[in-house]
DNA sequence: ATGGTAGAAACTCTA
């Protein structure tokens, strides 16, 4: 079983991408973030025509994720559960006994605005979240743009980006208090290129120069992890014409 | 030196 996200940044603009990418690659499922789209304008068809199965939690301009999957998805949350916001930042759905969260970690901004504190705020509930989940989902697997660097090997210049937001103290903590709750990160189950990221900026030829940050993740609960073979992040997308500033990351699972 | 680019939308905000 192979499960990957992607923050497509607009999945108006980048769906030409998706559907070649879903193509080449034909993961089970694959969840979006950044699409960008009210659910009424989302491109259930183009999807259904690659034989893919969408559910979206969209709304307009900003944020919204979707889930693309092969098979039947059930049990649909859109929200966590008890955290007001009218941001749409997580979709769950289980499918083929696997458990998945899509989530949209809030960016922050920087460390003194406003949206670094709804960014913590929005950290713990999601976690209190994932911990029910994993009571009752032992196969869980969360995918997803954290919007944090968890460690100095997933940041270009780590001196420069200490303390700033993305890699700040407490976002770190709070990805770390994630994984204490019983998850692995599935790209550090394995040996690695050093300098790798998923998001480079737009702005000054970052990718080109490998200015990146690995924001990125897929969380497999301890039952999923064990069944891990492979965590990649593909970088050929960032490469295209009007990429997504972000690449897609695949984990693949042998369940037997 | 606080820049730069991209997307959506609508002359600004978010990332």
């Amino acid at each position: 079983m192979k499960l990957a996200t992607w923050n497509v940044n607009s999945l108006k603009v980048r769906l030409p991408q998706v559907l070649d990418w879903a193509g080449k690659h034909r993961p089970d499922v694959l969840c979006l973030q950044e699409t960008k789209l009210q659910n009424d304008r989302f491109p259930a068809a183009e999807i259904r025509a690659a034989g893919y199965e969408p559910l979206a939690n969209g709304q307009k301009t900003y944020n919204g994720v979707a889930i693309v999957s092969l098979n039947p998805t059930s049990e649909t949350i859109t929200e966590i559960p008890g955290f007001e916001d009218p941001q749409k930042r997580v979709l769950a759905a289980t499918i083929g006994g696997i458990r998945i969260i899509n989530a949209y970690v809030p960016n922050g901004e920087s460390v003194e605005s406003d949206k670094y504190q709804y960014k913590l705020k929005w950290l713990a509930a999601f976690s209190g979240w994932l911990k029910d989940e994993l009571s009752r989902h032992p196969r869980l697997a969360v995918l997803g743009d954290f919007n944090i660097a968890p460690e100095n090997r997933d940041v270009y210049d780590p001196k420069a980006w200490e303390g700033q937001v993305l890699f700040s103290a407490p976002e770190r903590d709070a990805f770390k208090s994630l994984l204490a709750a019983g998850f692995r990160d599935a790209f550090r189950l394995f040996e690695q290129p050093e300098r790798s990221f998923t998001w480079w900026d737009y702005r000054m030829n970052a990718f080109r120069r490998k200015m990146g940050l690995r924001i990125d993740h897929v969380l497999l609960s301890e039952e999923l992890a064990k069944h891990c073979t492979a965590c990649t992040i593909d970088i050929e997308p960032r490469r295209s014409e009007r990429p997504s500033d972000h690449a897609p990351v695949v984990a693949e699972l042998n369940l037997n």
